[in-house]
DNA sequence: GTAAAAGTTGAAGTTAGCTTTAAGTCAAGC
DNA sequence: GCTTGACTTAAAGCTAACTTCAACTTTTAC
């Protein structure tokens, strides 16, 4: 299969392919006279990776979790550490997800003449303290 | 309050609050010998900011929020859009996140020697399709 | 009064994750 | 055999959301 095809069936365009190669994601394949040919092996590969990019997994991240599926042996420490860091994460959305959520239809029902009734009503002041808690920390 | 004390009650870096001034995310304060003076409304608006970061808020869809909770008449058209949207979007999200928490879960018990046979016992292939409808899309 | 800390600006730099471009080579159909 | 479309490369470009830099001014603490 070529690059092309490859990327057709798979959904993901044949340059961020060559780029995922270069960064050691997906196997460098054979070549004929120059041109890369996949097996179809590799659509479950560059699925996976794609699918993980939709969870907002970064490619750092995903490299670390195709290398464990890939061991021969059982899945290994860093692969275990970062599946459960993952989970934490996954809760961590869901419960801002509907915070968010009942915030926003709260908005939608409410008649907050300006942004600080508002604030107070919800009483978001003290609030926004424990959203921001349970959020993804930030660098500072 | 200068910007500074600004900064370290909102947890919002001083460069990114000039950063949202000149967005007009934040109003254009008072200065006091060329220095910025904020009053204690700006605290809110800058922690809401932040929120709203949070959630994946792009700053483009803050500035639609926060002129809606402005307005002194109801909420626009617009907000309301833009907020019923987002409550679908926080919808889809839990969704996901569900969904990949059992796919980890899975992973972490699974003694899958190889991606190939993982994919396969989860039948992931026709899943991968059905996880990627549900999914953010893509600009392809 | 003076030194250090905090503020100011516009412009350039940073990061991730690609995409686009230019200048070619290779493959497929007629 | 020729055209057209798919493929190749390295390097540059793109986007969002900031941060950093350099060179300077203002404020604060002692």
């Amino acid at each position: 299969m070529k690059i092309g095809e490859l990327a057709s069936r798979t959904g993901v365009k044949a340059s961020a392919i060559r780029y995922y190669e270069k960064l050691s994601l997906v196997p460098v394949p054979y070549r004929a006279g120059g041109q890369r040919r996949y097996t179809d092996e590799v659509i479950y590969r560059v699925s996976l990776i794609r699918f993980a990019r939709d969870m907002d997994f970064s490619l750092e991240e995903i490299k670390i979790f195709l290398s464990g599926l890939n061991d021969k042996a059982p899945v290994g420490k860093r692969w275990k550490k970062l599946a459960q860091l993952k989970i934490k994460q996954v809760d961590e959305t869901v419960v801002r997800a509907k915070r968010l959520k009942s915030l926003l239809e709260h908005l939608l029902r409410c008649q907050c003449a300006s942004l600080r009734q508002c604030v107070d009503r919800l009483s978001l002041s003290p609030r926004l303290r424990l959203m921001r808690n349970g959020a993804k920390e930030r660098q500072q």
